[in-house]
DNA sequence: TTATTTTTTTGTCTAGGGCAAATAAATATT
DNA sequence: AATATTTATTTGCCCTAGACAAAAAAATAA
C-alpha cells in the first residue's frame, strides 16, 4: 500500500528503478552490498532514494551485461570507463552491421524530422509511400527493424522525447496493422491444408512490446500462414492451452531486452514441457537470452530474415 | 542464477506465479502467513512449490482484488465461496446495468459460441455484421463495452479460457481499429479550425488496457475530432510535453480498475498542473476513483455516451 | 445525513544469510 | 596444442521476520 513517492525530481524508489531499469529489487540490493554501488540515499523511512546520477550509470550497466559484460567486473567501475566501453561496443557494432541493403541514413534523417516536427500526417505518409515502393517484407526488415533500434538509441542520447517515441511505434503498429490485413488470408475453410504452418503470436506476462510481434505476423502472412494473435502478455499456462485449441503448430514469442533473462529461459522451458509433442516454439527480439543461453527445443530467431526461411523449411518438413 | 524449476507438471515456483498471476512474491509471501493461504509445499531446497488448484485459486482472488474486494475477506475463502462471489457480482451488474438498450443475452450468447468454438473468422465476420448494421457509435455503446464487461465474469465462472479473452479482445481491438480508419478524417490542412478539436489520447505508466481508449478514439473520430494517439503507458510529463506539440485541446485517458486509485487522482492532478490553462482533461474508464473521489478541473466521462455529447458542447463553447 | 477522527488492513520495504546455476580458471587427457 | 574434465568463483534469487505508511473501514462528532 505504501507508494513510496519521491517528489524531488530525478530521485527513484528501488521499484521505479527496477521498472526503469530492469534490474530486479534483489539484485540492486546485493550490488549495494558486494560492490558498493548503488549508493541510494535514504528517505525518512530508511527506503533506498537513488539520484539520477546513478540511476544513469546502472542504465549503462544493464546494456554492458546484455552485451555480455559481467557484474563484478563493470559495476565498479567509474562511469566514464563505463561509457567508453559502450561506445566502443557500438562501433564494433556498427561495422558487423553493415552488410546487406539497410535503411540509408538520409531516409533515417528524413523521418526523424517528420517526426520531432510532429508532422504526423506526412510521417505517416513518407513511411506508406515507402512500403508501397518496396513491399512489406523488405519494408519490415529494412526500414521498420533498423528504425526502431535507431529510434532507442537516440531516445537514449536525448535526442527525442519518449512521446515521440511513442507518437512513433503508433504509427508503423497502424501501418503494419494495415498491411497485414491487406494481405491475403490462407486458404480457410476447405484446404486447411495448404494454410499451414499455423501459427500462434503472443508474449510473456511481463512483456509489453507489440512491435516485434507484429513485424512477425507480417512477414508469417506474407508466407502464407494463418496467424493468430493473442495480443500481450498471455500466461503461460494459457499460452499452453490456446495452443491446443488453436491446433498451432508454432508459437511465436516476441522478447524484448527489457524483461529478465532468467525468466525468459525458465518460461520458454516451462511452456516448451506443456506443449504437444510436435508444436514448435519460436522465439525471437532483442533479449539477449536468446543468444548466450538459448534454451534447446526452441528456435531462435536472430533476425526477421530467419522467419520466412524458418517457414519454408517447416513446410519441407511437413510434405508428405 | 538459481533457475528453480519445477519438474512435476503444475507446479510452479513463486516468480512463476508472480508471473503468472501478477501477484506480487512479497504479497504472496505476507498472504501466507496472515491468512494462511496459499499454503505451496517445498522442495529440496527449502523453496515454495505452488500446486495448480492454489494457483487457480490465486487467478480469481486477483481478479475479485480488481473489482474492489478486499484480500483479508476473500483469501481465506474457499475457491466455491469465490467463484459464487463473482458469479453475483455479474448478476448486481447486469440488473444495473438495464437501463437503455442493451446487448441481449441471446446474441451475448452467439458470440461467445463461436468464441468457444474457436471460429475466430465467423466470430469477427458476425461483428462485423453487427457494426455495419447499428453503425459504430452504437457498436462500441451497445455492443463492445456489454461484452467486454460480462467477458471477465465468464471467466471467473469458468466459462471461458484467459487465452480465449485474449483472442477475444484482441478481435474487438482489430474490428476497431478497421472501423476509426474508415472514418474520414478530420480536414486536415487549410481548414483547420474545422477539425477542432484535437485530442490526444493515451494512459498512466501503469495502464495497459488499451481497450477503453480505442472505444473513445471511435467514437471521437465519428465527431470529427483530429485524434492523436500515443498508445498507452505514457509518463505524465511526457503527457503534458505532447499536449503542448500536439496543440491539444483536451486529452482523453482511460483507467481501468485494476491501476492504483490514488495514483489516479495523483497522477491527474500533476497532469492538469503542468499543461496550458485552456487544455482539458478527459478520464473515463471502469476505475472507481474517477466516481469516488473525482479531482475538480478533470471531466469524468462517466459513460461512453458522454463522449460525444462533451464533443459538442466543447464546440458550442469554443465556437467564436 | 455529512464531516472528522480513530482503528484496522495491507503492500512494500529492510537486513543479512544461504544456495544452486552459470561462468571462469585450472588441471588432466588425447 | 587442442580438447575434455574438474575445481573455484561469481552471481542472482529465495528465505525469514520485522517494520511502517498509505488506504480503507469503523467509530465518532457535527
Amino acid at each position: 500500500m505504501n507508494v513510496r513517492f519521491t517528489n524531488l525530481p530525478d530521485m527513484l524508489s528501488i521499484a521505479a528503478v527496477e521498472r526503469d531499469t530492469g534490474i530486479a529489487k534483489d539484485t540492486l540490493r546485493v550490488w549495494e552490498r558486494r560492490y558498493d554501488f548503488p549508493r541510494p540515499l535514504r528517505d525518512g523511512n530508511d527506503d533506498r532514494v537513488y539520484p539520477a546520477d546513478q540511476i544513469e550509470k546502472l542504465r549503462l550497466i544493464k546494456r554492458l551485461l546484455d552485451l555480455g559484460h559481467r557484474p563484478g567486473r563493470i559495476v565498479p567501475l567509474p562511469i566514464e570507463a563505463l561509457r567508453e566501453l559502450s561506445s566502443k561496443l557500438m562501433h564494433e557494432q556498427e561495422q558487423r552491421q553493415s552488410h546487406g541493403p539497410v535503411i540509408s541514413q538520409d531516409e533515417m534523417a528524413r523521418y526523424l524530422d517528420l517526426l520531432r516536427s510532429h508532422q504526423t500526417e506526412a510521417l505517416r505518409l513518407a513511411l506508406s509511400t515507402t512500403l508501397m515502393k518496396i513491399g512489406l517484407d523488405r519494408f519490415v526488415i529494412e526500414v521498420v527493424a533498423p528504425l526502431i533500434k535507431n529510434i532507442g538509441d537516440y531516445w537514449a542520447e536525448g535526442k527525442i522525447e519518449i512521446h515521440e517515441e511513442h507518437l512513433f511505434t503508433e504509427q508503423i503498429k497502424h501501418l503494419l496493422r494495415t498491411a497485414i490485413n491487406s494481405v491475403p488470408r490462407g486458404h480457410t475453410g476447405q484446404n486447411e491444408e495448404l494454410a499451414r504452418p499455423r501459427v500462434l503470436l503472443t508474449t510473456f506476462p511481463q512483456e509489453q512490446h507489440s512491435l516485434g510481434l507484429l513485424m512477425a505476423e507480417a512477414l508469417m502472412a506474407l508466407e502464407g500462414c494463418v496467424c493468430v494473435s493473442l495480443g500481450t502478455q498471455t500466461p503461460i499456462l494459457e499460452i499452453a492451452q490456446a495452443a491446443r485449441a488453436q491446433k498451432a503448430d508454432i508459437i511465436a514469442l516476441s522478447f524484448s531486452s527489457q524483461i529478465n533473462q532468467n525468466q525468459v529461459v525458465d518460461g520458454l522451458k516451462e511452456l516448451k514441457s506443456k506443449l504437444a509433442p510436435g508444436v514448435e516454439v519460436w522465439a525471437g527480439g532483442e533479449n539477449s537470452a536468446l543468444r548466450k543461453r538459448p534454451p534447446e527445443d526452441v528456435m531462435i530467431m536472430s533476425a526477421l530474415q530467419d522467419i520466412s526461411l524458418g517457414i519454408k523449411a517447416w513446410r519441407q518438413k511437413h510434405t508428405s
